[in-house]
DNA sequence: CCTCGGTGCACAATCGATGTTGCAAACATT
DNA sequence: AATGTTTGCAACATCGATTGTGCACCGAGG
């Protein structure tokens, strides 16, 4: 993960560890194992409990510890290797150093995200959990109401279900808390800007369609179509927005059965694409794929279709998927800049924001040996 | 995650939560915020604190609490929205209820990884912390020294790169471990039979590469290189030992410089891949991948070659990759079984086993097309 | 010599849950 | 009625760190 992860929250002082493998080299290897407590440091220093504890802490000179009794408790304890008892610090102080990411699931996006976060949090000096709710709306409220027995310092919220409970959650418990690629209105929010990302990508599926010949809206198979998500989560519907935009503006009407969004679940999707096939008898010419566990659920389908049928059909994805670029066929990609959105996140949670959304550009990786919309072509 | 997640350690009477978007309805919402306790409760219900915390966390019947006494309790705590503080009773029990995942990274190995430990984590009621230490020794050693801080009650490690040093580690704190997907002598693990797999899919690619008409040996080019991954570490040192089992096997014989494997970095197997490409002036006509991380890094060089070029070289890679059976070239995959993996982790803790390695086979996936041993083309 | 403002530290009260111990009352036994 | 035996619960010490408070001691100033 990160540098030297020192959970302790205060000074890196109080990291006095390296116990070494064993500095016993006695044969019969008494483990001093059970823990020592400040009360064992402080009677070896000839100091009394609460002068070990602002000497480790780094409070002794608010506490005027003289340097010396300061240096030579922080000496022996970390020559004994003392570790200290988080749940007692925690109890005390009723702050527990656990910052807590909850995740829809373990997918390629969120897990960066995971990542990017646990960097952020190690660099802190806290210590980061990391929890996936499966788009559940119970699992999150339960798992919310778990992480409050902990004390939990503050929580990111990932693409949640129901955010506005959640906040609601939170605020009654004093949690500072932050919703990431997920709008809230009562709370700090930072999301991929999927509208605005969602009209771009269409609009380079519809321009390689027309480049490669399609006239668009001239038969049913002659169009694009939208599949995967959910549209009662906002980040589909706005994804469908933008696809609607893009498409109003360049064909100047959608049919409502061009957009397939019930449902992120795999197996839905390779039946959805299926199903499209066997209805149009054929690929539709264009298609917009909502995400990347979308992506694999089409693509167990497509792949079953011989190439010239792939050909045929030009493909975006919203979300970035290294190895899409090297498959038999061209794909668009939006990525999202998950490093962005976690940083801004820790960032609105540590200015303690009013309840505003911030919007994050997602990035158009284009199909390779694509063409912009000027006509020329892309490299990369 | 899963089921209800009930962080409690005993009984599921301990859940007494569901605090409700907002029970007081009244318009100045007075959140009765800062936490009650059990002494708050045992007030409310006529009790002492030791028969509320008995009655909360299942112990009644033990402590000869009187049913009707428990059931008053429990539902005054319930209304109340009572919420257990885990720090306190952690301080006291010290047993935390925190089970850790050490990996080395968050790819779609460990990711999966992740997932089934945090399912079966929470089904035993407790809490998943799981933290990546970028394969770095010191790393793996300040964060087990940070989770014996917190209590921890088990440790999993995933990939751990000294594990020696880390079961002696947690030995000396008394902290059950396993490890998985890399042996330890000291401990119980798990581990994926890499040797084997490596053979098997080897010969794999031998084989495929011989169906192409590619006279193995004959030029430096018509041999199969062994791609990516630490020699230094053992899940590295056994896969090059499989590889070069099947390649003597085979050929006879191997050179040293057949085998690259370094680093599990993915920019350097880019680099080495091309490396390669430009000493013998274009691929070789096999290549086993160590795993899919030095899989997508290798793939941005091969994406830059035409598919003439590619569909001469047969591949393997050790791990799974949806997408990657979906490329421009056939790609054989080992898939490790992460559930089973894991799931046999939990079973080696749970009956407190001596230092045994468990061994999973791997399963193969060959190539879309391609043929098994015998000849006969593979169904799937 | 006596007070005064620093220093430098020890004491003791927390934080909230657990569990051992002990003590009433209720009931049973002879 | 006197003596066990349950039943049902309250008191209290405890886990280990933090922190408000107080009190010695020191040198300086009067």
């Amino acid at each position: 993960m990160l540098q030297t992860f020192v959970l302790f929250l205060h000074s890196v002082n109080t990291s006095v560890g390296a116990v070494g493998p064993n500095e016993s080299g006695c044969g019969n290897a008494v483990k001093k194992n059970q823990k020592e407590t400040i009360y064992d440091i402080a009677a070896k220093a000839g100091a009394s409990a609460s002068t070990v504890s602002a000497a480790l802490n780094g409070t002794w000179e608010k506490r005027r510890i003289s340097r010396a009794t300061a240096e030579r408790i922080i000496a022996i304890a970390r020559e004994q290797g003392y570790s200290i008892n988080l749940q007692a610090r925690a109890l005390r102080t009723s702050r527990s150093g656990l910052v807590a990411l909850l995740v829809p699931e373990y997918n390629r996006f969120f897990s960066s995200i995971a990542q990017t976060f646990s960097d952020e949090v190690r660099a802190r000096n806290q210590c980061p959990v990391i929890i996936s709710t499966g788009r559940d709306t119970q699992k999150e409220h339960d798992t919310v109401t778990d992480l409050m027995s902990w004390s939990i310092d503050a929580i990111f919220f990932v693409g949640a279900v129901a955010p506005d409970e959640l906040s609601r959650q939170c605020q009654s418990a004093d949690i500072p808390h932050v919703f990431v690629d997920q709008p809230c209105d009562l709370a700090p929010s930072v999301v991929t800007d999927s509208r605005t990302g969602a009209r771009i990508l269409t609009r380079e599926i519809l321009s390689s369609m027309t480049h490669r010949g399609v006239r668009i809206g001239e038969s049913p198979r002659d169009t694009i179509y939208f599949l995967g998500g959910d549209r009662r989560l906002p980040s589909t519907r706005n994804r469908v927005e933008g696809f609607s935009d893009a498409v109003y503006a360049h064909v100047g009407h959608l049919e409502p059965e061009q957009v397939i969004a019930e449902t992120y679940d795999l197996d839905a999707a390779t039946e959805s694409i299926a199903a499209l096939y066997r209805k149009m008898g054929g690929l539709p010419r264009g298609l917009f794929i909502n995400s990347d566990s979308v992506f694999e659920g089409a693509l167990r389908f497509l792949a079953t279709l011989p190439e010239a049928e792939l050909a045929e059909c030009s493909m975006g994805c919203f979300d970035y998927e290294p190895l899409g670029q090297l498959l038999r066929f061209p794909v668009h990609m939006m990525r999202q800049r998950h490093k962005m959105l976690v940083q801004r996140a820790f960032t609105l949670l540590e200015d303690k924001s009013p309840p505003v959304t911030e919007m994050v550009q997602p990035e158009l990786y284009p199909a390779p040996g694509s063409r912009d919309p000027e006509g020329r072509a892309f490299s990369r």
